[in-house]
DNA sequence: CGAATAGTGTCTATAAGACAATATGCC
DNA sequence: GGCATATTGTCTTATAGACACTATTCG
């Protein structure tokens, strides 16, 4: 509650508060999250999310402090950037009650310049899980964070959020592949996709050994168009 | 993080914590939220939403601070509860970082005992919101869960749980009708839901002056069947 | 030309929605 | 029987997906 009473009046909540970040990105088809080091000597594992926690002179939201320690592991912008779930309990830190807040963030393929402490490990696909060890309760944060990526793969356009700036369909197609580890067929994602309200054509081809694939752009603000949902011309 | 550090290390958080409910019912079709008084002397408004801290004697987690809070306004229990958002910044609350989870209860519309202080306000449907003026920043909390409620409606079984423990077809168009503002037609609705997996066939029926409908209730475990995805058959 | 991948045409499957027809209780 | 609502049948529409066919570039 933010009643203004003086802060006589009211206990302050004692919770430890951190940010955690899992960002995603796709390398040569592989999924891959983006950790760092895990700082505390008695951890189980020597990798963690990236986390941290409020700056109040330098954050003024909670996104800001998930860029923030984000900007600190890869100079890479994230395309997306969404919170994912709350956790916070009395059992995950030795200390008491703690809380933690976890985005999911996206990034392009693309090159940049990452920090020596930042490494990327491949998660497997949503068929067939394959989490890297992590400290911490940071697995299972993970895998959170991984269902709620194919869970809206399917029915949104996030997965344009998880290539380059200009694009195939058949790059589409590899990022379901990647993700959830099946795809549907080339007609499908052309149903979908190929449409002016979703990408525009950039008029360029990516030349190959084989006929020019039409280069695309995701279209400029359309956050999160909907699919297969209830009809627009219900009643 | 949780570096099981001695306190000296790093700096505590200290943003406020609360935890704010968003409790919807429908009652006569229409939509309503669970309001408490505003106890802050100078909010612009004289109710807000049901909300507390973590009480670190009683909680052990974070959704048990919300069902706490809950019941101190009504017995009802219920019947889904989820986390909408965590908003934090430092523009909420005038002694600094404030930071709220906000969760979405559904309740039954059974008759249960409410505390004097509990009072239910109409909303209006998400075709045509009419929200009440409620303190602080609850009204945009409020609107993030109705939002919330209008999606997951339209693809999941949660209109099952603005409903009675058994319940009529047409009752579940009347959520539909209540929570959107417009519903599918009956085919539809059946379609759906009159689905083994989904209800189970009470065998009894309702009466009234007219042909009896068939009474179901909701299959036990089933959490959350989506519809609508991509189909199965996929490869 | 042939390999390889891009893109199209067309049919099927699934599920939503429109609408008409039928069923069954109460009065 | 007549009213009112429940339930079913059937057709249409929207979209996913299967699959075969055509197109275009490079070597």
């Amino acid at each position: 509650m933010r009643e203004n009473l003086p802060n006589t009046t009211l206990p302050l909540s004692t919770a430890l508060i951190s940010v955690d970040i899992v960002a995603l990105r796709l390398s040569n088809g592989r999924l891959q999250v983006l950790t760092t080091p895990a700082r505390h000597p008695k951890a189980q594992h020597d990798r963690a999310l990236p986390a941290g926690r409020i700056d109040p002179d330098k954050d003024e939201q909670l996104e800001h402090t998930a860029c923030r320690q984000l900007k600190l592991l890869t100079l890479a912008e994230p395309s997306w950037l969404e919170q994912v779930e709350t956790i916070g309990n009395s059992m995950r830190d030795s200390r008491g009650w703690s809380l933690t807040v976890v985005y999911f963030a996206l990034l392009r393929n693309e090159p940049a310049l990452d920090s020596p402490d930042a490494q990327w490990l491949d998660v497997g696909t949503c068929c067939k899980l394959q989490l890297p060890d992590l400290a911490y309760d940071h697995q299972s944060l993970l895998q959170s964070a991984i269902e709620r990526l194919c869970n809206k793969i399917q029915y949104t356009t996030l997965p344009l959020y998880l290539l380059p700036d200009t694009f195939t369909l058949s790059d589409i197609k590899e990022v379901f592949q990647g993700t959830l580890g099946k795809a549907p067929p080339m007609r499908s994602i052309r149903n979908r996709f190929a449409d002016e309200t979703v990408v525009t054509d950039t008029g360029e081809k990516r030349y190959g050994s084989n006929r020019p694939a039409t280069l695309y752009r995701l279209k400029g603000d359309n956050r999160h168009r909907l699919f297969n949902r209830l009809y627009e011309s219900t009643q």
